[in-house]
DNA sequence: GCCATATAGGACCGAAGCGGTCCTCTTTAA
DNA sequence: TTAAAGAGGACCGCTTCGGTCCTATATGGC
């Protein structure tokens, strides 16, 4: 329905905890103990961003994972795509060329734009800003919606 | 994975073709024909959309359905709700007050302008804009992005 | 060298959701 | 009276997803 996975929601939890010590190497079981999130979706989680190389893991004793990068360097289209796999509003704009029906279909170029924003906003939405204290303000999709018209002007 | 369901992407088709004619009642076979998909899911699909109002219904021989409304005034939030059930990015922002976490939850601040926003861009695209001829342009979502600009500083 | 700790990887299972089909009843025009 | 067409719901098979657990491997501390 719209909706992003349990998995990925969790794994945002886990990563902003994360990014508010970016140097500090955390084990899977304290990381389940901040957020309180069930120890074994954590761990489960936590391999899959490894391999995605959104974390770096120490392994052996006193291991553990830490951010690959800057906070401000992952977004939350990362986060997403690598725990829910590729993202698409519909499985037409997901996967192209695959429908038959492509050629005349009239909804396909608009489903296509309105992915295309979701993507641009998750896209400039970062760590950074998630652990930012105070509400958030909408100004910060500004440069997505840029991004959004440019995209749109150039194919 | 931040997707549709397949019954709301056929829904917003068989809208489409209805709105190519707004004063016409297509019988279920009919618009399962025009639009090349499976007559069953066209008429289960038709039938939520009858008790959702977004279409309305004539009995008997000769029968069918026809768009309640004008195309102007049916929304793809409209058509995603009726067939999707309330959408929300995240399962936090579809059920608040649920999630025991919310209190000392950072990022579910940010998930509801995502949500806000994506909310707005669905509210604003219309299936008037979906039969429009010529390529869909981006500045028919600024509506949008202005009144998730106002919804913001008022609460 | 041994052991405790912690990740790596994957197998596994139960529940839930979803897509799809079909059947029966009611309504209405011809 | 009959054929056409919607109304409503039951039903089922498949997939997906969330969640748990087990074994192997690596490493730091003693
Ligand atoms: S249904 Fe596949 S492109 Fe429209
Ligand atoms: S996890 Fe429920 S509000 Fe953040």
């Amino acid at each position: 329905m719209l909706r992003i996975s349990k998995l990925a929601d969790y794994g945002t939890i886990v990563l902003t905890a994360m990014a508010r010590e970016p140097a500090w190497t955390f084990s899977a079981a304290e990381l389940a103990l901040r957020t309180g999130l069930p120890a074994p979706s954590v761990s489960k989680i936590l391999k899959i961003l490894l391999r995605q190389g959104i974390v770096v893991s120490l392994r052996g004793a006193n291991g553990g994972y830490r951010l690959a990068r800057s906070p401000a360097e992952i977004s939350t289209v990362q986060i997403l795509n690598a725990l829910d796999g590729p993202l698409g509003v519909t499985e037409c704009s997901a996967s192209p060329g695959l429908c038959k029906r492509e050629a005349h279909c009239g909804t396909r170029a608009h489903w296509h734009m309105i992915n295309r924003v979701v993507l641009q906003a998750l896209e400039h939405i970062t760590l950074q800003q998630m652990i930012d204290p105070g509400r958030p303000r909408l100004d910060v999709l500004r440069p997505a919606w840029r991004a959004a018209r440019s995209a749109e002007v150039s194919p």
